[in-house]
DNA sequence: CACATACTTGGCGATATCGCCAAGCAGGGA
DNA sequence: TCCCTGCTTGGCGATATCGCCAAGTATGTG
């Protein structure tokens, strides 16, 4: 196996870790809305600013957000709606798998 | 925040984090293109064997695989082929990024 | 300047993930 | 029955992630 090829692999990991989070997904959910400042993410969240600073410097170092300083507030803008896409294939996975979670002769 | 919301979030970030590997999105590639036995995905990432089965197990758990015992082998199969969808998504982050990733002023 | 606000960074303990080795288990062949 | 093969499971040390607190930085206000 080629070395590139493991680091193409590890480039696109990275992204989908960075999005594999629940406080993550959240944020990523309302910035699809429009951009945010952290103040208004750490309320939708509920946690500590710091953690969501954190949460945020991960979305920004994949690639996936963007901040923007404007006076005392950084604002967070999503970089690509595109991932929106995934929850549709993620919510059939999900369904179709609590119906079937395991079969019926391993239970 | 409900508590309802949160559970969602999280089995979504299930999904995800078990995609977020460079060894399972090799075999997810592989099991895209058809059934494999482990020996055969042990082979394409050459890792320990048992290393590969855990992997499997974490798809298989996520409910993005399926297992079928025939004879001395397991056979697994790609449930969702719509998550190779998400890699067009996440070249482009990568591109994007890569292009840009930081702001000129902040080098 | 002093001070408050919005955010980031450092650090720490707690928990989760990773990959190997060793052992266990089920199916098939001699 | 004994053994081999293909796979899973248990366990362990190494590493990564998580969330909070505390401290630091930058910007705006009096």
């Amino acid at each position: 196996m080629k070395k590139t090829e493991v680091q193409k692999l590890e480039r696109r990991a990275n992204i989908l870790k960075a999005l594999a989070h629940p406080s993550r997904l959240m944020m990523i959910d309302e910035l699809a809305k429009g951009e945010r400042c952290v103040c208004e993410l750490r309320e939708l969240v509920g946690a500590d600013m710091s953690t969501v600073s954190k949460h945020l410097t991960v979305l920004k170092n994949a690639g996936l957000v963007e901040s923007d300083k404007r006076g005392l507030q950084v604002f967070y803008t999503l970089l690509s709606p595109c991932v929106m896409n995934f929850f549709t294939c993620v919510e059939s996975v999900i369904e179709a798998h609590e119906k079937q979670p395991v079969k019926a002769e391993n239970r």
